[in-house]
RNA sequence: GCGGCCGUAGUCUAGUUUGGUUAGGACGCCGGCCUGCCACGCCGGAGAACCCGGGUUCGAAUCCCGGCGGCCGCACCA
């Protein structure tokens, strides 16, 4: 399984093991959804604490909120995503296949003047559009919006639509004032959120890659427009080197990345703005915290068809996925001030503050990291075959359980002793106890959901009151006393970077 | 959404081409033995009417239709 990794094998271990299940598995399925299982959960809460440790509550310029999901729905149309979610579909009739109306008639060298379903079949007829695979005649353009709607009150009415959020992004926008008057941020500053965005995908696919339901951890980042150079954090990673593809180098049809610092990317002219290669640096130094292994990362720019109606400059942090290449799993992008002059366009209210004595609209920097995805990098990443046994090499920060207690017999005298040391372990760790089986079995079994420790009772406990400590990847043992037991472990997860490789991992 | 392939116990899978005895196996699970420091020792047991619905037939897991779900390709991914 490690040799030829591939999402079906990734899936079936994930169900098997209790990472992830199909939601409503019993009645077959929803597609697009999944529901996180016990070690899904607690991998989870490992990564989204973490996250917002390194990103909000360790840092001095960072706050977070916590926003609704069903949000105002002037909210929507100032973001532009009622207008820019909304695509018309064409169908042949001949052959069955769907083109985006838009997408089709640009093709042709037509001018696509508004986006009304009139406007499209009109032109569409005007200018005999056919199919462009079998020529056959095309239906009238109808409309799909990526957005979920749903309805604020009893009445399902068009008045009453709403929608639910598609990004987490607006709604930091559209409590920024607040913020900034309540809060007494100055710039620069930045606003993070993670949660639940709904996404209605037409097709849904990947398992964890591509879902309507997810969650995003984001940050909005503040700038004063005329400080996008400077960045007092940027020594921290200025000499990072990153693999990177930038636009240029993928419109003259390249797509191999180049290694440079960020300092180098940055004066080169290939990051438009300090800041943005700022929270590139952060972003891949919290990936590495994490345990991602950061050389299958690279760093690419959106290409000009690519880039977002929002967006001056796009970057991906893309992971190289063994099974289906390089994908997404952060955004980070330039927004400029287009959801701030949108707000303040639709809302009346000024956006506007002041710094260094002149007025102006803040510009953002977006880090946008899909949790999904990188739960997915992660586990790619992590699961492996050392020495023909299977073990997900988590790093200690996000395992899912963090020590394993087994007797090493199962005696009475073996499994009472046991039993005490898990239940006082469990008030400190994610913990699990295992008397079933061979004690090579249960090591195993630990190893493969990722369990940093396991600490085993033998004769020897029962006699100076003693246990091992066994590290999963190399199955190193360490023989410690019991009391100050919670303590070592302690220092062991926390430290677990800087402990002797051959102690920690392979 | 379109096209191709696919859907059998908790999991993986045999059987589907050539409809027909109690749908077979492995792992896992439960009980017992073994008291073993790195899975894969022994005995016993429970568990699937074959994704859902409909049809053809004396008879369907097996053929046909629709739905749901999965994979791949196309389109889509703001």
């Amino acid at each position: 399984m490690s040799e030829a990794l591939t999402l079906d094998s990734l899936t079936s271990f994930c169900l098997r093991k209790g990472f992830f299940y199909p939601s409503g598995r019993i009645y077959g399925g929803v597609r697009g959804f999944y529901d996180y299982g016990p070690l899904g959960a607690e991998l989870r809460k490992e990564i989204i604490d973490d996250w917002w440790y390194f990103f909000v509550r360790r840092r001095e310029d960072m706050v977070g909120i916590h926003g609704s999901i069903i949000t105002h729905p002037k909210t929507w149309e100032a973001s532009g995503h009622v207008e820019s979610f909304y695509d018309y579909l064409v169908t042949c009739s001949k052959c069955g296949k769907d083109y985006r109306a838009d997408h089709l008639l640009e093709d042709l060298g037509i001018n696509v003047v508004s986006l009304s379903a009139e406007s499209l079949s009109a032109l569409i007829k005007e200018k005999g559009v056919k199919c462009p695979e079998c020529g056959g005649e095309l239906s009238e353009p109808a409309p799909f919006n990526l957005m979920f709607v749903t309805y604020l009150g009893p009445k399902r009415t068009r008045a009453s639509e709403t929608y639910l959020r598609p990004e987490t992004a607006q709604l930091i926008f559209i409590n920024f004032r607040d913020i900034y008057y309540t809060y007494g941020m100055k710039l620069p500053f930045g606003i993070a959120q993670i949660g639940k965005v709904f996404r209605n995908e037409i097709s849904p696919r990947s398992f964890l890659f591509r879902l309507r339901e997810f969650e995003q951890m984001e940050v909005e980042y503040f700038v004063n427009p005329n400080k996008m150079d400077e960045c007092p954090y940027f020594d921290e990673v200025a000499s990072l080197r990153v693999n990177i593809l930038t636009a240029e180098q993928q419109e003259g049809g390249t797509n191999e990345h180049v290694v440079l610092t960020l300092e180098e990317a940055w004066k080169r002219g290939l990051i438009k703005s300090q800041w943005h290669a700022y929270w590139i640096g952060e972003s891949i130094a919290w990936f590495k915290r994490i345990g991602l292994n950061v050389g299958r990362l690279r760093v690419r720019e959106h290409v000009k068809s690519e880039l977002a109606h929002y967006a001056l400059q796009t970057f991906d942090i893309e992971y190289y996925f063994p099974f289906m290449g390089w994908k997404e799993i952060e955004g980070i992008s330039n927004r400029g001030d287009y959801d701030l002059r949108r707000h303040q366009e639709f809302s009346g209210k000024s956006m506007e503050i002041e710094d260094d004595r002149s007025k102006f609209i803040p510009h953002v920097i977006e880090p946008s990291f899909g949790l999904e995805r990188i739960i997915l990098a992660l586990l790619s990443d992590a699961y492996r075959v050392i020495e023909g046994r299977p073990v997900l090499s988590l790093h200690a920060r996000v395992a899912p359980i963090k020590v394993a207690v087994l007797p090493l017999v199962s005696k009475p005298e073996f499994i009472k002793k046991a039993r005490s040391i898990y239940v006082e372990l469990k008030k400190h760790f994610t913990a699990i106890y295992s008397e079933k089986g061979t004690i090579g079995r249960r090591y195993v079994e630990v190893d493969e959901i990722g369990v940093p420790l396991a600490v085993t009772v033998d004769g020897e406990t029962l006699e100076n009151n003693t246990v091992t400590i066994r590290f999963r990847d190399t199955r190193a043992q360490a023989r410690v006393p019991v009391d100050g037991l919670v303590e070592e472990i302690n220092r062991l997860l926390k430290n677990w970077d800087s402990l002797a490789e051959s102690v920690r991992a392979k």
